[in-house]
Order: structure tokens, then sequence, then C-alpha cells
DNA sequence: TATGAATGAGGGTTCATTCAT
DNA sequence: TATGAATGAACCCTCATTCAT
């Protein structure tokens, strides 16, 4: 349980509070500027965003932009930072490890699906550089693939021991799941309409397929 | 069965001979640019990769380049015509499917799963662009997404009448599973060992996944 | 005289000044591209001029000319506007209105002569566009060409009514005697020697030509 | 009368015959070049006409006109050798010459002013160039302009000599009737209305301008 | 000789980044 | 520190010209 708990323990983005009212000022304006940037980048994609846009939309200079972040390049360092900080999971999420493995996933489903929802934006903004950066390739799929499938296998395995999960090939099951989700959300990027209506009803069917598969109940 | 069979038959490939020497040059020059257009998007991206990259790693000029596309973008337009070119189901495959349906998707995700493979390169070519570009993006999906969607949508509701599935959300769970593939191809673009090592192993393991699910044989 | 009055009375060129130094140096430099750009298209052409040999003469980087011209074509337009700042007619020209019509031509004749001098340069740069491009040509001849057309008609016609002048073909007329100094233009930028040295004297000619005509004093 | 006569009589542009059948065919393709290059260049301006523009039109290969031309500034050169094809007199004309001075030139005005009609087109592909480059300045001027400026000058001078003309400053009323030519052609080509609808009554109505002027008839 | 595809130099334009104010 | 104009490298694309067929 201690495993679980821990998958979607990320980085701790919890940072100091800003003391004087400078600091609050410079720190809402950098996020005026990232949130300009999520949303040019989301919707023009990363090269036809040019930092005027993102000034614009920033309200700031085009300069400024500059004050707070290298390049360009490192607004999305920005993005997948701040991205991190949707990742973690909230107190009573934690509860459902109580129950049994599939209410946990059921849970857990719903919490990264509305995660992703929420998140849409900034992985349209990011996931198209990120599939064609190497150096933003190897830190998304450390930070966001290989830590939790990490976590994922070790708790297939167990519960597989325990008899509680049928055995499968671990960690290729590890990455279809992951993979579910990545694709669910390019479909949703792609414009998928019943993804768009239906989503809400995604854990649900999600746990269906995952734990119970396509066959009809009393073998086929 | 007729649906199935229908579901990967697309745009059919078959070309007329060149006839003429002169003829033949300029397919194989086309060909040549295509290769290098892929190879070049999917090493540095759409964007990083200029015309004079394809064309020096082509053989052409650059303004041969232009003979045959109308610009940059008319290259990966190119690119996904090719890549339809490797959609379609093979004679062997359209036996499997007198067996019974597992055995039949075991048949068409070994032959799908292959397919992404042989054309990675395309993809990690497009892709990025298609979640960008709009007018990419609506083409990309009715050929690949939407059409093969709603065949299996008719596939899977046939199937649960007929009492050989289980009755799931039919929409949702087709998404998945479309979802699964361009999942695990991003997975594998970010450079994933296991999918990499394992790739052969996926259709087993995918099926029994997808039809048996995770739950143990004799209930949870 | 009012309509005469009115004749050469285009737009308004007096510009509120700038106040800023910034402000100042942003339209030093504007006109030093417009000197530029007047100065290689008169010698080059536009075609054969290069933003680089502009930018050069300007003294400026390339990218600097599109932060105050949209394009190339533009650098036409804000020559055109500088022309029509030459069309006025100065303080002291207004008083020959008091005399009869024949000193006030050769006044307004002497001033315009004097003018196209002064414009060659920007009519060089200008002209050989004009004649080539429907837009340019449609805003060229409004602006230059018809409106005094218009005014002259209507002069003339007042003229005749009033005895001052012999009945004729108005609107032809007005076009020979406009035409002229059309024709007078092209031919010094064809390099006639004549139209060189004795430019000055023009004036005198035209108005003996026009008002006179070529037949002895006392009858044909 | 023996200068008038020869004022016109220029390059003599009658070439033998073709004699074979191939001969014939290579002539009539390049009249048919050069007329595709004359509409071409007339319409879209010498830079905006592009060789294919001009093959396209004359039904040949891009190549082709190579053959026929060195590049495609021959071209112009080719237009501007035709164009003195239409400057010679006819006989009926010379009859003229049998009058009075005016009444010459009111056939040859008439002439002319016809003849720039014909040449409308030509003279749009030339002219602008004409302008612009020098080599083609300095020889459109050498043939079209200064030879007819010498003539016309020496006419002059005897009907001033012999009474027949007031005498006025010669070189620049010449320039000013010839530059009165130019210019009714290039207010032609700017669009002007009036300049269309009654071109033909421009002759008579020249003739009133230059012979009688426009002081009413018993002096101002 | 006609063809038309290949060539590649050239140029207009964009835009990330810098820096004087 | 914010500004926004200046910079100039970079790149897509055009098109006159060449040349193999």
């Amino acid at each position: 349980m201690f495993i679980v708990e821990s998958i979607f323990k990320m980085s701790d983005p919890v940072q100091g509070q800003p003391v004087s009212r400078r600091e609050r000022l410079k720190q809402e304006r950098e996020e005026r500027i990232l949130d300009a940037a999520a949303a040019t980048f989301a919707r023009q994609g990363f090269h036809q965003a040019t930092i005027r846009d993102i000034a614009r939309l920033a309200d700031v200079a085009d300069g400024t932009i500059y004050n707070y972040f290298a390049d360009k390049f490192d607004l999305l360092i920005g993005l997948m930072a701040r991205l991190a900080e949707l990742e973690q999971l909230p107190e009573e999420l934690l509860q459902a490890l109580q129950g049994n493995a599939r209410d946990f996933f059921v849970a857990t489903f719903r919490h990264r699906i509305g995660r992703i929802r929420q998140g849409e934006e900034m992985l349209r903004a990011i996931l198209p550089q990120v599939l064609v950066n190497p150096a933003l390739r190897e830190r998304f799929y450390q930070q966001y693939v290989l830590r939790i499938a990490t976590l994922l296998e070790q708790y297939l395995h167990a519960q597989i021991e325990l008899g509680h999960m049928r055995p499968v090939n671990v960690p290729l099951t590890v990455r279809m799941v992951q993979g579910m989700f990545v694709g669910l959300l390019v479909l949703r990027i792609l414009g998928d309409v019943p993804l768009r209506s239906e989503w809400e009803d995604i854990p649900e069917a999600l746990a269906t397929l995952v734990f119970d598969g396509l066959s009809p109940e009393d073998g086929e």
C-alpha cells in the first residue's frame, strides 16, 4: 500500500510564500507569462507561436519574458515543471487505498482522467515538442512515464503474487495501461467527439476493460 | 465478417507501372525525396528540418523538391499518403477471419503492431505536426482514427449481440483500444526500453488484457 | 478663382512635432529609409533593388525596414505619400491668382516644373511600377491625375465661358497639358540633354505653345 | 518637304521571305513567342512575367524560347525591334505633304495616335523597363526620340524661317510635342477614361492646341 | 530542334534575442 | 526592472537558365 501511495507523489511544488509585494508581483507576472505560453503553444504549436504572441497575451513587453525565462525553449521547461504540480495525489484519494484494488484503480483512473482534462492545454503545448526534442523527451519520459511505470510494475507484481491478479507480462501490461492514457489524450486532441462527450465515463469503462476484459463472464 | 474484412482495406495503392525510363526516374526521385523527408522530420522535427537538409539527403537540389511537392508542408501530406499504403491488410491475414474473434484479434494486433514499427519513422515525422496543425489533424483523424473506429464499433456491437463479448460502452472501449496503439507508439518514441525489446510480445499481452482482463480467472 | 486656388491644395502635410527624443529618432530613421528606397529604386528599379541595398544605404539592418514598412511594396506606397507632400501650392504662388490667366499659368507651370525636378528621383522610383501594378496605378491616377484634371476642366470651362479662352475639347485639352508634364518627365528620365540644360525655360515656352500656338501672330 | 518625308522612315523591316517550310515554321514560332512576351509583359510587367508564363501562352516549352532569344532580356530587345516596324509612314500619308503644314500635322498626328493604340501593348511591355534599364533607355531614346526630335527641329526651324510659324524655342517646343505623345500614352495606360473614349478626336484637338493655342482668336 | 525537369543562386521576410533608454 | 525597437541570421521559395533525352 505504501507503494501506491507514493506513486503519484512527485516533486513537492509548494514554494515558500513570496514575502514582499514586489516579490508577489514578479511571481504573478511569471504565472501570466506561463499561462500565455501554454495557451499560445497549445493553439498554435511551439514554432508557430512567437514571443510577441505570448508577450501580448501576457500583457508584457517582449523583452520582459527574457527576465523570467532564459529563452523560448525555457518556457517549455517551465510548463513541464508546472505540469508536475498537477500530478500530486490529493488526500481524499489516498483514502481509496483502504478498499480493494479495483476500487482504488477506478478512483485513480478518475483522478488522472480528470487531471488530463485539466492539463490538456499544457499537454497540447508540450507533447508535440516532447516527441521531437531529445532533451525534453528524456526529461518527460523520466518524470511522467518511467517513475510511474516502475511503481506500477512493483504493484502489479505484488498483486499477482497475492493472487489478486492474473499473471501477465508485467512491463508490457503496465505500458499498455499507461499508453492508454496517453492515447486517449491524443485522440482527444485529435478532436474525437465521443471522448469529449463521454469523458466522465471513461474511468468506469476503463476499469471494466482492464479488470474484466471483453470476454463474456463465463468464458467464450 | 464482411465488416472486419473491410476495416483495413483502405486506398488501393496499386499504381500503373511507369512506362518510360524518364517516368521511372521521376518516380524514384519522388520516393527518395519522401524517404529523406521522413528521416529528416523524424530526426529533427518538422520545423528544425530545412529543405536543404532534405535535399542533401535525397541528393537533389533544393529546387527539385518543389517540382514534386508544392511546399514543405506538402511533404507531410505526401508522407501521410504513403502511410496509408502501409495500412492494407494482406491476404494471409484475412484467413484469420475464419477462426474465432480472439484469434483474429491477435492476428490483427500482430499485423498492426508490426506496421507501427515499420511506419515508426513516418509517424515520428508526422505525429507532432498532426497534433499542432488543424488541417493535418482533421485529415489524420478521418483517415486513421474515425474510419477504423466506426467499423470496430459495428463489430463490437455485433459480437456483443451474439453474446461473444461482454456488454460494454462500445464507443469508449473502441477508443481505448485504439488509444492503446497510439499510446504505445508514443511511449516507443519516448524511448521506452521494454517496448523496444519486447515489442514482439505485445500482441499476445494485448489480447490477454483486452479479452481476459487483469482479474484472476475465477473472479476476484 | 476659388477653384484654381484649391487645385493643388492636397493633403495637409503638417504633422505634429515628435515629442520625445526616441520619437524623433524613429521619424528620422523612417526618413532615412525612404530616402534610401527612393535612391535605390530610382537607380536600379524596383525589382533590381534589394532590401539589403536599401538597408545598407539607410544604415540600418534589413529587419529594421520591416518595423516601418509592411513589405517592399509598402516602400513604394510610402514614396507616393511623400510625393504628395511636394504637391502643395506655396503662398507666394497663390498671389498670382490676382493677375490674368496667362500669368497664373506661367507661375503654375514654373512651380510644377520645379517640383518635377525636385521629385524626379521619387518619380523615377515610382513611375515604372505605377505602369505595371494595378493597385499602384489606380492610386496614382486618382491622386495625381484625376483630381487635377477635374479641377482644370472646371477652370477651362469657366474661362471659355468668359471668352478668355478659345472653345476647345476641354477633357482632351486638359489631358494634353497634363500629358505634356508627364511626357517631359519621361523624356528627362530618358536622358534628353536639352530638357536638362534648358529646364528653366520650359514654363515660358510652354505658355507660349499652350496659349499662342505655333501659328504666326496674324492668322494662319 | 524632303525632311518630313524621311522623319518616320526608320529601319526597313522587310526581311527576305523564308524559303523552306521549316524556315517558315521557325519564324512563326518566333512570332508566337514575341506575341506571348508582349502580352505577358504588358499584363504583368517584365519581372512578374515568368518564362514559363510566356512559354505556356506561346504554346512552346520553356527551353524552346532560348533557341530564339538569348535570355529574358533579349525578348525586350525583340519587342523593341518589332515596335520599329510600326513606325514607318505609309504611302497614303506621304500624300499629305502636298498640303499645308497644318494638314500634314493633323494627318501625322492621326497616324501616330493610331500607331500608339496599335502598339500600346508593346509599349506597356517595354516602357517600364525602358525607364529602368540604362542600355534599353539609351537604345529607346536614340531610336524613338532623338532621331525624330532632330528632324522635327530642322522642320520647325525651316517653317519659322519661312514665316509659317511663330518663332519659338525650337528644341523645347519639339520636346513638348513629343512629350505630349508619350504623356498621352502614359495617361492611357493609367486607365484614363476620356482618353479611351475620345482617342479618335485627339489629332484634331492636338492640332488646335499646338497651332492655335488657347487664347481667343483676336488676341488676349 | 523541342522538350521540360534539374539546378541553385538569390532575396524577401520572420522572429528570437539583445540592449539602450 | 520593464520596455520595445534594432538586429541579422536563417530559411522557404522562385525562377532564369541549362542540358540530357
